[in-house]
DNA sequence: GTGTTATCTGAACGTGCGTTCAGTTCAATC
DNA sequence: GATTGAACTGAACGCACGTTCAGATAACAC
């Protein structure tokens, strides 16, 4: 009894993204079956493969989608005037975008070595793009006068960490509003860059 | 031909744990397979249970013995006089603890997911153990007004998850020495305290 | 009302999984 | 030199995996 009501292509396929991303994240890549998910979905297991090349395919294209959509998001941020606005832009941003989309985040930091060859070193790029956004604004800080930085790209890895490291505890309808976790990283990260 | 040379059992213990390690770290629990595993020990996949309750038994035993371990070595660490000095002492003990034994890290953040219950709340205890040894400095120095601390809590998460960090991107032989990182880091731990 | 096509089912494919266990081998013991 | 027992093999267990595909169904075009 396929088809059972109206066409499904414009839901299943969105579906199977979100159970995707959602068992990926509590379970892993490598402990989530496509039964697990087509059954989430609603679905067939060998319905999936309308949508998807294969389970590989799948995590590739979740991370891919993320990624882009991260640097998208960073693109139109406003990043005010000199690198201490920059700063606390990419701060501020950086936590609300990752708390609004924990799951992806999780994946996206986790999962890297599931990937083959060929999609690890395009995710990889794509990382790698956002990071240099950061220090490049350390760099710019720091040849202005406005940072103390000992080490640049180390200071960028230690504030990225830091920063991400916030979707392993926050929970939504806890102690701290995300606004005001953003505002005492945001303290720290400033400090931590001597400014 | 079982026993080809030798009583093996003082060596395949650990050289079990040794393979189970390397390969959980670098492929994920759910993504390794126990013959997969038997084949680096030089042993059928059978073999290992005289060793080992079960693979998920296995993991616990990983996990368990590297936080003890850790909470060992860090009650053993001189800590100097006052919150400063306690501070640098974690900060330098952490990195150094860490660089040392990248693989039993990296399963001990990441595979807190595949454990089954039971085993969880005992290895999210040793961690949280480990945690408050952090908390508590930070208190100290905060009440002795040797740190200027928005949120304690946050502090010490947000000093872990940097600290940690350092594992994802160290090499061996890089760029920089593991002595050379930790100064490093200590410079910008102590800044972000706003000590 | 008929034909077309997107969508899905249900069964099957070969493979590998974690785990068990009877049997084999060999160092150690007496 | 017989006995013991630790250490291991090799085969098997039932099960679940990712993926494929012929066939069924229902919405749509005309």
């Amino acid at each position: 009894m396929a088809r059972t009501s109206g066409s499904h292509s414009q839901i299943t396929g969105p579906r199977l993204r979100a159970a995707a991303l959602r068992l990926f994240a509590r379970h892993g890549y490598a402990a989530v079956s496509m039964r697990q998910i087509a059954a989430e979905v609603g679905v067939q297991a060998g319905a999936l493969y309308n949508y998807i090349p294969d389970k590989q395919g799948l995590l590739a294209d979740l991370m891919r989608s993320h990624l882009e959509e991260l640097l998208a998001a960073w693109d139109l941020e406003p990043k005010g005037t000199g690198p201490l606005d920059a700063l606390e832009a990419f701060t501020r941003f950086h936590i609300r975008f990752h708390l609004e989309r924990p799951d992806a985040v999780f994946i996206a930091y986790m999962e890297l070595r599931n990937l083959d060859p060929r999609n690890f070193a395009e995710i990889e790029a794509l990382r790698k793009r956002y990071e240099t956004g950061l220090e490049d604004i350390l760099r710019a800080g720091r040849a202005a006068g406005v940072f103390d930085l000992p080490d640049t790209k180390l200071a960028t890895l230690a504030v990225i960490a830091m920063l991400t490291g916030v979707t392993t505890w926050y929970r939504p309808g806890g102690r701290l509003s995300a606004e005001r976790v953003a505002a005492l990283y945001w303290e720290m990260v400033r400090k931590a860059v001597g400014a």
